[in-house]
DNA sequence: TCACATCGGGG
DNA sequence: GTGTACGATGTGA
């Protein structure tokens, strides 16, 4: 039978462990392959010559031990095979005991892999792995699908997925209080599920915990929240979904659901054996354990996704810019809003459904439609974690892939750090280099950069722990310019080169294949397995220099970000010498060149050129053309935007590319976000400063009217903490405040909120306003703070490395507009006069600080910018302080 | 510039 | 479960 590996766990019968893999088969059948001959172990390296002494030892204190002596390579620097004890165990659980016990006549290595993981490695399994189970189908009362004895277990290569049911799962509470609901003193009111494929014909289905009146079939009520959470369980087995996914599930509905259930005393086996589910807390986050199945969470995901940037990781952001559709929108107080619905008897209650079942069905859109786990799939089966960890960190998944190829070659791995403090205080790995850049508006510009370049480097100085050579031993070797040694190939090849060889070889092979292949699932498996290659090949380098990692060497990490630097520099150096060419730019691993190059045509067979010289003179390193600017804009280093071209499919394709330059940023209104694309887009595209400057100043001149949409102008910030427990002002908290006192019914913790500044003579921060209450009450809009605070900031930096400076952007509309602002207002004194008298603070135009008086210097002291009066907090009433 | 603190997201 | 793990962003020295 062939099962596809989902999870793997082991119980303990007769003092003797059985390690229980659940799997899928092709035809979606769930089975659990229980093997029992599989027991624990790990090595103790001692003194060789002790060896009888302590084997005596170790059987006095735990006579049911087999201590076997074997041959083994020590891990960390260049090492001969030596005699090292092999203890092994029979309880997984008594090993910790084991290993401290041990301790005093050696040091302890592998006595810390997880017995999964144990049983995994040595046997070449892999997470998301097919294997090739012969046995018989037995009896078990604790597993819920039909169960195997294997007597024998092969992995076997395959490429397609088994057919996975998924769950998504969505709860709300209600609280008395106005806070989010903690499951000590709350009830959860609904469940809502969607199903993929179909359960019983249905999409979704809401469970209540109360009767109601509304009679659909896909509702289910229950007369309280332990019948229902009963109900849900009997779904769970029922449907038995092999990932259950929800936004923020971790975080809030897992461990919520299975508090409840521990406080109703419903068992808590909500997996496919009768171990109860567990969501266990770490310092922030929770980590999920359902037996047998997967915990998904798109919040956790999409945050941690490099590649896709959301303004906000909430489900309405998420959904609505991956689906095009968001959430229902609950406008108010959301947690009366739903006390509300749910005591309601019609339309409210209904929108209650509805609401909470978009919830589960967005949720599944999000990771069955984009395919959120095709990557994760080919992570674990390549690397070997099991699918529910590779959704975690990155340090397991190489961790695991080392075991199994340590396992091999019979090295073997160190156990975790357990006090880290050092590793972090000797944590001083120096980075990538990147060049001061030539600041400025730029003209046709060449981007070039090495593919790959610290696999690159790992393998072409055969870089890894085994072959550090730190103790001078005399054997062929070769020096990093950070002094480190590693021994040739020939004398013995690397291992984490040797991995990295195959990441490469198979990302290129699967490349390749895509190229040419027309069945569309594999196709888009071997897209997310090029993916998932290219992500593990390039962070494996990190793992050496990870704090927590079981192969911390802090040289080797060290001597491969140096080589790197050797290699930018070199770059810069050769190219500058050969051609004529100036390199204005450098990060890491890619060049920018300026030449006097007109065509895009030209500048990619020239880019061609000066990368395979390069790569004929650099380690073998692969230096290529990637991309050319039409024109290119750079502020700082890691901060430029520019035009880029790539050929696809023989067409130049054109776009705006942008690099730290953030034209959305949640605590700008969109007015600025907009205003600085449109203005970088005219920098770039028509190479017109003069336009773009006159472009701000149409803004600046409509903002000074009134002439901007409130909806352009809104800010938007979290309450996160009670409004007593803010110390300094803020605007939203202060507005939040504002709102409290004008309806006292309402709290606002826990919300976001969106506010204006509007004119006045207050602080800034007591100015903030509901935009609504704007909008009723004719407010006006305090268009000096949205020019000098919202809008110039990130304007001025781009202006001025093009030659404008910011007393230029403003010029123009300090002659006609600002007159205009001043009409527009009661015009009571001279603006001098006012703002002399009525001066209630002192703001840094450069850092915003605000002061109660001036200082004495006419600067600020904080970042010693200019310093401007404000009063009460309109245009025209600020001046400059003078010198 | 680097080290420390905070916050996210869920209802 | 042979365990005890975030990461981006903003502020302060």
């Amino acid at each position: 039978m062939e099962v596809q590996i989902l999870d793997c766990d082991y119980i303990v019968v007769n003092n003797k462990p059985i390690v229980r893999i659940f799997g899928k088969t092709m035809e979606g059948k769930t089975v659990c392959v229980c093997h029992q001959d599989f027991l624990p172990y790990f090595y103790l390296y001692g003194e060789e010559k002790k060896f009888p002494m302590i084997m005596r030892d170790i059987h006095d204190e735990y006579p049911n031990l087999v201590i076997e002596i074997v041959e083994r390579i020590l891990p960390i620097g260049y090492q001969k095979p030596l005699k090292v004890l092999k203890i092994i165990g029979d309880n997984p659980a008594k090993t910790p005991d084991i290993r401290e016990f041990v301790k005093k006549f050696g040091t302890p290595y592998e006595a810390d892999i997880l017995f999964k993981y144990r049983f995994m490695a040595d046997n070449n399994l892999k997470g998301m792995g097919w294997i090739d189970v012969d046995g018989n189908f037995r009896k078990t009362s604790v597993v819920k699908c039909s169960a195997i004895d294997a007597k024998s277990i092969k992995p076997i290569e395959k490429m397609k997925n088994a057919p996975l049911r998924y769950l998504s799962l969505d709860i709300e509470c209600i609280t008395k209080e106005e806070r989010i609901p903690t499951p000590e003193k709350d009830n959860i009111i609904v469940v809502s599920l969607a199903f993929s494929p179909e359960y019983k014909g249905k999409k979704s289905v809401i469970l209540l915990a109360k009767h109601a009146r509304v009679k659909m079939d896909d509702i289910i009520s229950s007369s309280d929240e332990k019948e229902m959470l009963e109900k849900l369980k009997e779904i769970l087995d029922d449907y038995d979904p092999d990932i259950i996914c929800g936004h923020n599930i971790n975080g809030f509905d897992l461990p919520f659901i299975l508090k409840r259930m521990e406080v109703l005393k419903i068992p808590r086996d909500l997996g496919r054996s009768e171990k109860g589910a567990y969501a266990r807390k770490l310092q922030h986050s929770y980590m999920p354990s359902i037996s047998g199945r997967i915990v998904v969470d798109t919040f956790e995901i999409y945050k941690r996704d490099p590649w896709v940037k959301f303004k906000r990781y909430d489900l309405n952001t998420i959904s609505e810019q991956m689906l095009g559709v968001g959430k229902i929108d609950l406008e108010g107080n959301y947690i009366t809003q739903i006390r509300e619905m749910w005591n309601d008897n019609g339309e409210g209650f209904e929108k209650l459904i509805n609401y909470a079942r978009r919830d589960a069905e967005l949720v599944l859109r999000l990771v069955e439609e984009k395919n959120l786990l095709d990557k994760f799939f080919e992570i674990s089966k390549i690397s070997g974690v099991l699918l529910q960890d590779s959704l975690g960190g990155q340090s397991q998944r190489h961790e695991v892939r080392l075991l199994n190829e340590f396992y091999k070659r019979k090295f073997i791995m160190p156990c975790k750090p357990k006090d880290i403090t050092q590793n972090i205080r000797d944590h001083k790995l120096k980075g990538a280099l990147v060049l001061e850049p030539e600041v400025g508006f730029h003209g046709l510009i060449i981007c070039l950069d090495f593919t790959s370049m610290y696999p690159s480097l790992i393998r072409a100085f055969n870089i890894c722990t085994t072959t550090f050579l730190n103790n001078g031993d005399d054997v062929e070797n070769m020096t990093t310019p950070y002094g480190t040694k590693y021994v040739k190939p020939s004398v013995r090849k690397g291992v984490i080169p040797q991995v990295l060889d195959e990441y490469m070889k198979k990302r290129a092979e699967a490349k390749k294949q895509y190229k040419t292949e027309t069945d569309n699932e594999t196709r888009r498996i071997l897209r997310a397995k090029q993916l998932a290659l290219k992500d593990l090949a390039n962070s494996l380098y990190g793992y050496t220099g990870y704090a927590r990692s079981r192969l911390f060497v802090m040289n080797i990490a060290n001597s491969i970000t140096s080589l790197g630097r050797d290699a930018i520099t070199q770059t810069r150096q050769l190219i500058e010498e050969n051609y004529p060419v100036k390199v204005i730019y450098a990060d890491t691993d890619s060049v920018f060149l300026k030449s006097d190059i007109k065509d895009l045509d030209e500048s990619r067979e020239f880019g061609a050129e000066i990368s395979s010289f390069i790569s004929s003179k650099l380690y073998g390193l692969d230096l290529k053309f990637e991309k050319t600017y039409k024109s290119f804009l750079i502020l700082a280093k890691k901060r430029y935007a520019g035009w880029a071209f790539e050929k696809e499919n023989g067409k130049w394709v054109g776009k705006i590319d942008m690099k730290g330059i953030e034209t959305v940023r949640r605590d700008w209104c969109e007015l600025v976000s907009s205003t600085s694309f449109d203005v970088l887009n005219i920098i770039l595209k028509e190479n017109d400063i003069k336009k773009a400057s006159k472009y701000v100043r149409k803004i600046i001149d409509d903002l000074a009217k009134g002439k901007i949409d409130l909806d352009r102008l809104k800010i938007t910030k979290g309450v996160t903490k009670s409004l007593e427990s803010y110390d300094g002002i803020q605007p939203h908290v202060e507005l939040a405040k504002k709102i409290m006192k004008r309806d006292k019914t309402k709290s606002l913790v826990g919300q976001r909120l969106e506010y204006v500044i509007i004119r006045g003579n207050q602080l800034l921060s007591k100015r903030a306003e509901d935009p609504d209450y704007v909008k009723q009450n004719n407010l006006k809009i305090d268009s000096h703070y949205y020019i000098y605070n919202q809008l110039l900031p990130p304007l001025e930096r781009i202006f001025e490395v093009c030659g404008v400076s910011s007393s230029e952007l403003i010029e123009g509309v300090r002659q006609k507009s600002l007159l205009d602002i001043l009409n527009g207002q009661k015009a009571e004194m001279s603006p001098e006069k006012t703002v002399l008298k009525t001066f209630e603070s002192v703001v840094c135009k450069d850092c915003d600080w605000t002061f109660r008086r001036p200082t004495l210097t006419g600067k600020c002291p904080k970042c010693s910018g200019t310093l401007y009066f404000s009063s009460n907090g309109s245009i025209g009433k600020t001046v400059e302080i003078s010198k």
